[in-house]
DNA sequence: TGTACATCAGTGAACGCGCGTTCACTGATGTAC
DNA sequence: TGTACATCAGTGAACGCGCGTTCACTGATGTAC
């Protein structure tokens, strides 16, 4: 093997460690020891792929959003039209989803984080945010009750706070509810939206 | 003044500096050292009044609940009685209780580490997330396209969802947006509920 | 009433530990002649 | 083709710092006689 491509899989572990380590641990959560213990390296090496534990951060968080987004809008084109943004919704918001901490949506372990104590990954984050929510506005209905892109920022913040909650009392019969509770509510705001159209 | 009278009095003041730092730095980053400075002491007397930071954090999560509810469900009696779940929608979403961080809910810094690094302090926060639930389905119209119940959580984890994600990107236009959003569909979701009861 | 002692809230320095970061070094790979 | 040297990804120990917690001590307050 080259040295270079070497370096390059050395990298790609280091993110892919990363992306496990800060959707369960959070930010401060994911040491830089752990993260490179993950990729089968240790500590000292670290320096010479990233700057600094901010910039692994930042690019972690680029790389975890834009995996959500590719899963969470997967395979829609078989759906009705009017049933994709449901199906996103119900996605989101599965017990699978809730339980699968290190493979799904990093936003729970790191918003809370970023408007305290990390406000240096704000940017990111708010990027991230957006992608997020125009994704989600191309499949919904328009001229609804609420315009598109209210409904869309609204359905993530639901999205996200009901999957936050629900991760955050695990365990316990609130968790299930909550995640029922969440794509009901939101279910009746994509299908009034839709309603109110014709 | 007595010593029991003196003790008591540090105590608030301990209770009251954290229930501000945890509120604005969550839990890690209320460090110890900071509470009690900012309740004009050392960080040496700490273990006179709380068995360990946990203890502290807490008793503190639960006094900070107890006080958004006190706050955020105040003077509802001059309100029309369909009104006053919308009234405490646009309270919590409100761009002041956004910026009010030592004063206003606790959830936002807290859930993300309960969820992932802090999850001994899971019963507490269960607790308060089920006691704001039950307080706001009591101003829910029964009968509607939700089960009461179901709206009060969907309408918390909308609320929750969408102070938590203004918060993180503070300062941005998004973060307006998307209390502004959160408000629209929420409201929608109440009056929906109420229109489908007659 | 005054004096000696007991109590105890709070102090300040130290302890052990873990973190992000640095750096001298190693050893395998690649290059020059 | 073989040998000497250069490169460089990764190692492992150390650095400085900050955290939660402990503990011997202080000094003001309260009590006994």
């Amino acid at each position: 093997m080259q040295k270079t491509e070497q370096k390059e899989r050395s990298h790609e572990q280091i993110l892919e460690s990363a992306e496990r380590l800060v959707r369960e641990q959070g930010i401060a959560g994911a040491r830089v020891a752990d993260v490179m213990q993950g990729a089968d390296l240790t500590v000292g090496g670290f320096y010479a792929h990233f700057a600094s534990k901010d910039a692994l951060v930042d690019e972690t968080l680029r790389r975890t959003g834009e995996r959500l987004r590719g899963r969470l809008f997967a395979r829609l084109e078989y759906e009705p039209k009017d049933d994709r943004a449901e199906m996103v919704l119900k996605r989101y918001l599965s017990p699978a989803h809730r339980d699968a901490t290190t493979l799904g949506c990093p936003l729970p372990a790191v918003v809370g984080e970023v408007g305290t104590t990390a406000p240096q990954h704000q940017p990111v984050v708010g990027e991230q945010v957006l992608a997020l929510i125009d994704r989600l506005a191309g499949h919904l209905p328009a001229g609804g009750i609420l315009p598109r892109r209210a409904l869309a920022i609204g359905l993530v913040a639901l999205m996200y706070g009901g999957l936050s909650l629900a991760r955050a009392v695990k365990g316990t019969e609130l968790s299930d509810e909550v995640l029922r509770a969440c794509r009901a509510l939101g279910a009746a705001a994509i299908r009034g939206a839709a309603g109110a159209k014709s």
